[in-house]
RNA sequence: GUGGUCGUAGCUCAGCUGGUAGAGCACCCGGUUGUGGUCCGGGAUGUCGCGGGUUCGAGUCCCGUCGAUCACCCCA
């Protein structure tokens, strides 16, 4: 019995999100990230040290709990993996050299509702980079350059990331003269969901002025592939320090983008980012053609979430919302695999006195790295293949005292062969995943 | 956590106002005593999501529950 928000998925497709995986962990170790997985509980008050998510949170307990017990705080299952790092550079930042760039690819689990594309226990693929006392603002430049590495690897729809920075919508409100700068945040972050006339209605029950009101939606509005946002936003005739920087901040997160990766980055004035513990550039990525399915991808910078008073590291990550992705395109059918077995050659049994030769042959393919397996029992060839096709595996070895052969299945070609040297096309040694989508 | 829709064979679905479950595709066997995919013939298949209730009788009505999905919330 399925339960709800936990998915499991059959092999086919657990092989599309495994080579998602892959490309993710090779992107992510070309760019110099060094692999960290930590433990998948949290005490409560650290998980819940930033931001109201108390609600989403699972609870570790023990059945024979001693009901008196309260030594230890207790232990939640984390909801991402910002926070646990978090946690962990403050406890081993005198081990760690900073900056500290490191990539995790593991289990999250939030108690919210399910449905497609959102589920309890999920996987992400984070990469962060936290230094000491300061970071410069080029790290939140490079990290959608990365993304846009990942996913454009991979065969998913084109994606299109959304960059805004809090600096400006905070500076944009305070200098509009809006009190509570992180309401109007929400508020306006609801702009897609309920129109601008509900955006409006919200901020004016917020104690905001028409005129307020009008500015901060046409803050909104604005939307562009490059830096020309700017000249968009002064002529609003808004003016606060903290704009000013957020703005700076932002040009270079987009130029640089447009530099490296044109047409996949934009600066979109109207994110925010639920998580409140960004604190500067925040991101958010959609799938062209699956807006509706949330973002894939999202992140931000965040100035205080590892601080012990004392030190601080402040850090930008993002992280790709790996089973959200394939769940979403599973939905539609959009991903095909090549085959539901890595095998790629099936040593087919004339007869069971045959098998320790037959694995001989396998075990001379694996060795050169090719997935092999030797046929079940020893039917007629007719079954055999039929065996072999059903699972999409390419190729059928015959072997024979007269010399060996092997067949592609799929073009019905049968060549001569010998197991110490013959190879596969390359294309057909892994399962290959194919993308269908308008 | 709140509310809506849905849940019949592996898949897609049919099953009229309650009368004891069906089709197509897929699958298995044979034709084709060992090289599949076509064709022909034959065959198996369901705790009708689960539990309870109403009824002489429930896939069909009622309640609950689980699951899928959508909206809210939130977000990968």
């Amino acid at each position: 019995m399925a339960i709800s928000g936990f998915p499991e998925w059959m092999p086919a497709q657990r092989i599309i999100e495994q080579t998602i995986i892959d490309r993710a962990r090779r992107t992510f170790e070309l760019y110099g990230f060094a692999p960290l997985e930590t433990r998948a509980v949290e005490p409560l008050d650290q998980l819940l040290r930033k931001g109201e998510t108390s609600k989403e949170v699972y609870l570790l307990r023990r059945l024979q709990a001693d009901e008196k017990d309260s030594s230890d705080s207790t232990l939640g299952l984390h909801f991402d993996l910002t926070v646990p790092f978090a946690r962990f550079v403050l406890e081993n930042a005198g081990k760690l050299q900073f900056p500290f760039r490191r990539y995790q690819i593991q289990k999250c689990w939030r108690g919210e509702r399910p449905q497609e594309g959102r589920y309890r226990e999920f996987l992400q693929a984070d990469i962060d980079i936290v230094d000491r006392d300061t970071l410069p603002s080029h790290y939140e430049a490079e990290l959608p350059l990365i993304i846009a590495d990942v996913l454009g690897g991979l065969p998913i729809p084109k994606i299109r990331i959304q960059v805004n920075n809090r600096k400006v919508l905070q500076g944009f409100y305070r200098g509009l003269g809006i009190d509570d700068q992180d309401e109007a945040i929400r508020i306006v972050d609801k702009i897609d969901k309920i129109g601008p006339a509900g955006v409006a209605a919200e901020l004016a029950s917020l104690g905001a002025t028409e005129a307020q009101a009008k500015l901060a939606l046409a803050l909104a509005e604005i939307s562009t592939p490059d830096a020309s946002f700017v000249e968009l936003v002064e002529k609003l005739g808004v003016t606060d320090p903290l704009l000013t920087e957020g703005l700076a901040e932002l040009v270079n997160v987009v130029e640089t983008a447009r530099a490296h990766a044109p047409g996949i980055c934009f600066a979109e004035l109207k994110i925010a980012r639920g998580l409140d513990y960004y604190t500067g550039t925040v991101y958010e990525t959609q799938l062209v053609g699956f807006e509706k399915s949330g973002s894939i991808c999202s992140g931000g910078r965040y100035d205080n979430l590892a601080s012990s008073g004392k030190e601080t590291f402040p850090g930008v990550g993002i992280s790709l919302g790996v089973t959200r992705l394939v769940g979403v395109l599973f939905g539609r059918d959009a991903l095909q695999v090549s085959r539901s077995v890595p095998t790629c050659v099936l040593v087919a049994l004339p007869a069971e006195e045959d098998r320790p030769a037959a694995d001989r042959i396998a075990a001379a393919l694996r060795a050169r790295g090719i997935a092999t397996e030797v046929a079940p029992a020893a039917a007629k060839f007719g079954k055999q293949i039929r065996f072999a096709e059903r699972r999409g595996i390419p190729f059928v070895w015959f072997p024979s005292p007269e010399g060996d052969t092997v067949k592609d299945i799929r073009s019905g070609d049968q060549v001569d062969a010998a197991a110490a040297s013959w190879s596969p096309p390359s294309e057909d040694l892994y399962p290959a995943v194919r993308g269908s989508f308008g």
